[in-house]
This record gives C-alpha cells, sequence and structure tokens, in this order.
DNA sequence: TTACAAAACTAACGCTTATTAGTTTTATTG
DNA sequence: CAATAAAACTAATAAGCGTTAGTTTTGTAA
C-alpha cells in the first residue's frame, strides 16, 4: 500500500497530472491505460479515482495549463515588447523555453488535443486559432510599417509556428546544441533567411 | 454482403490501406477500430482479414509507403539538382506538393509511427535520421562554398524539416492560399528571411 | 485511546477490442 | 450446369479497458 507522493508537485493531483503528461507522450493517450499510470505512481488503478475524476480529466488539465501559460505569455509579449520583430523573436524564445522546461505537458497538447470531449476540444481550437491570427495580425501590422517584407502573412505564420512546434525533435538531441545558439540561430534563421 | 470496392485503389487491399489511413488520421491509430474501418468499406470487420493480415501490418503499409516516397524523391533531388539552394527548393516543393496529394498517408506517417512494432519501428526511426542528416550535409555542403550563411546546421535543418511538417496545419485552410504563393513564400521566407 | 477522514485496497462490472473458426454466399471458369 | 476459388457472413474467443462498490488500512487530531 504505496501512497501517492506529491513530489514537486503541490498536491497529489498534480503529481498524477505531471505522471500522465509523461506518459501520454510515450504512448499516446488512447494506448496508455489508468493500470500502467497507477503503476507509476505505485499504486493500483482504483485509487487514481480518490484524486481524480475520469482519464479525460487528465488531459483536460494537461491541455488547459498549456493553453494557460501560452496565453499569459503571449498578453506579456503585446504588452511590455516594443517592435513588431521584438514581439516575434520574444515568441519564438518563449517557445523554447517552454519546451524546455515543460516538454511532455506541451507534447502532449500538441499531439492528443484530438481526443478532448467538448466543450474542452472547442475551446483549444479556438484558442489556437486566436493564437495563430494575433500572430498573423502582428506580421501584417510589421509589413504596414515596412519592418517586414511583403510575403503572405498566413505563410510566414505557418512557417514560423512550425518551426518552433518542430522543438519537440530538438529535445531528444539538445546536448549538441546550447539553447542559446537554438535561440539565437533560430531567430536568425526565421528572420534574415539561410541566404548569405 | 457488399464488396469492397477497389476504387481507385490497384487491389483490394490497397483500398483498405488508403481508407485506414484516413481513419488513423481522423481518430489516431489506438483509437480507430476494426469495425469502423470495416463500416467505412461496408464489410463485417473479420471480413477485412480476407485482404489483411492484421490491423498493425496496415500502419506499416502507410508508413512504409511513405519512407518510400521521401527516399525515392531525395535520390532524385539528389542527383539532378545542380546547387545546394536549388536542392533546399526542391524538397521543400516535393514537401508541400506531398502533402497536396498524399495527406493522409503522411499526416499519419508523421502522428502514428510510434505505434509501429519492431523491426518497421527501428527502420522508420533510422531513416528519418538518414533523411536529416543528408540535409544537414546539403547544408553545411552550402555553408562550405559561401552559398549559405553560417548558422548552426542541425538548426537550420531542423528549421527547415518542421517548416514543412507543420503544412498540416495549411491542408484545412488552402482555399486561402494557392499551391503557388505557399511554396513560393515559404521557400523566400526560409531562405531570405521575413525580415526587409 | 478513540474518532474521523483520507486514501489505499480487492473484486467485479459492463463494454470494447483484435482476431479466429467455421459456414455460406458470390463470382468465375471448365 | 457443375466445380472451384474468392470473399463475404455469423458467432465466439480471450484480453484489456475505464470505472464503481464496498472494505480495510493509514494518518491526524481531540
Amino acid at each position: 500500500m504505496a501512497k501517492i507522493q506529491p513530489g514537486n508537485s503541490a498536491t497529489k493531483k498534480e503529481a498524477i497530472i505531471q505522471k500522465a503528461a509523461t506518459l501520454f507522450k510515450v504512448k499516446s493517450y488512447t494506448a496508455a491505460s489508468m493500470r500502467e499510470l497507477a503503476e507509476m505512481l505505485g499504486v493500483e488503478a482504483s485509487s487514481l479515482y480518490n484524486h481524480i475524476g475520469s482519464k479525460s480529466e487528465l488531459l483536460q488539465a494537461i491541455c488547459c495549463k498549456v493553453v494557460k501559460e501560452f496565453a499569459v505569455n503571449l498578453n506579456l509579449i503585446e504588452c511590455n515588447s516594443t517592435s513588431n520583430i521584438s514581439k516575434i523573436e520574444a515568441i519564438i524564445r518563449f517557445h523554447i523555453r517552454i519546451m524546455l522546461y515543460n516538454f511532455d505537458e506541451v507534447y502532449v497538447a500538441n499531439h492528443e488535443w484530438k481526443h478532448l470531449k467538448e466543450p474542452y476540444l472547442s475551446d483549444f481550437l479556438n484558442f489556437r486559432r486566436s493564437y495563430e491570427k494575433k500572430l498573423i495580425v502582428l506580421i501584417e501590422s510589421g509589413m504596414a510599417n515596412n519592418e517586414l517584407k511583403i510575403i503572405n502573412p498566413y505563410v510566414a505564420t505557418l512557417t514560423i509556428l512550425s518551426a518552433v512546434r518542430g522543438l519537440e525533435f530538438w529535445h531528444g538531441h539538445k546536448k549538441n546544441v546550447s539553447q542559446e545558439v537554438l535561440e539565437n540561430d533560430m531567430i536568425n534563421h526565421l528572420l534574415t533567411g539561410l541566404l548569405r
């Protein structure tokens, strides 16, 4: 009869959510079982239900937490940064850092949101749409005042968001590239291009 | 007692694989059931086993087909293109086109490879690693002869591959952006940057 | 020490899963 | 028309799933 140790997390529920994120990342949401999750925590599956409501609640908690972190940060950047370019820079840096410090949860939100139930699924997709839209506006504004060259703003946004999303692949290889090089070179690439 | 119609596919097995790709894309591999797949084809689940060996064989077929298409194309580009820059251009164009014409299969390969069984899982990961490595070498070569500016070649490769991988999001919005604009602007962005 | 609440346990429920076996229908060929 | 092969069917299997009910243990505070 082992007990769930909150560990770094504040509550036992948070400890379960954190372990769930790790499990869902490795096995995917549908393939992961509550019995496996319980084993990671050293208890029986049914014991989890003293702390959580359901499996899908775990996914909701993970995705919701990630959404909040992106929302808070984008708001911060919109208020504090000056030029459009510096805002784009700050966004890229944030994506790299959240990938470093909250990898499991961000990965699960990016890959498993499909299995959210309503209304959480709609909420999640609406947030993503609005996040993308804000970036498009940012880039359009940068084009309007001659900071940026004229290309399709949706394509530019897609390129930037996809590039930072792809940082999940960097996570396995990070020993070869420092965080500073990654941030600076990716910003350099996306802003000034690869051509000499 | 409906029959499986090969439709555009050559054989009935290929028809099943194509429908499986669509189903796995929408529901994910683990959440998709053979009963659902059978329903899409208008037969009972057990009837599928007259044509295929197992569920996981379907995933293998999808991933294997995608790997082959990328392998063949990269080989073609390496032989026929001249400068490193034109090779990179050709690779980006190919990724955009395969996303347009083989979306379901590429999507499934990108998202569900995790559920491949050995040795197919190792084969898939090895291919991806070697594909990435070839791009790194391409970029290093471009830097060596002053075509490209000096940034970390792994970061540049990650940025490019992630950007084209992110084209899965374009698939839902493609009505607003033509294929030509997408190809040209993404190449423009990745090669010459966003800055004016 | 007693009382109470938190959180673990065991056992089971009803359901879904991929897959197999055995049978029947359909289509093709001699 | 008869024979054969392809491909459908029905029915059942064993395993695993999330979750619940009821019970027992554990830790805390009066």
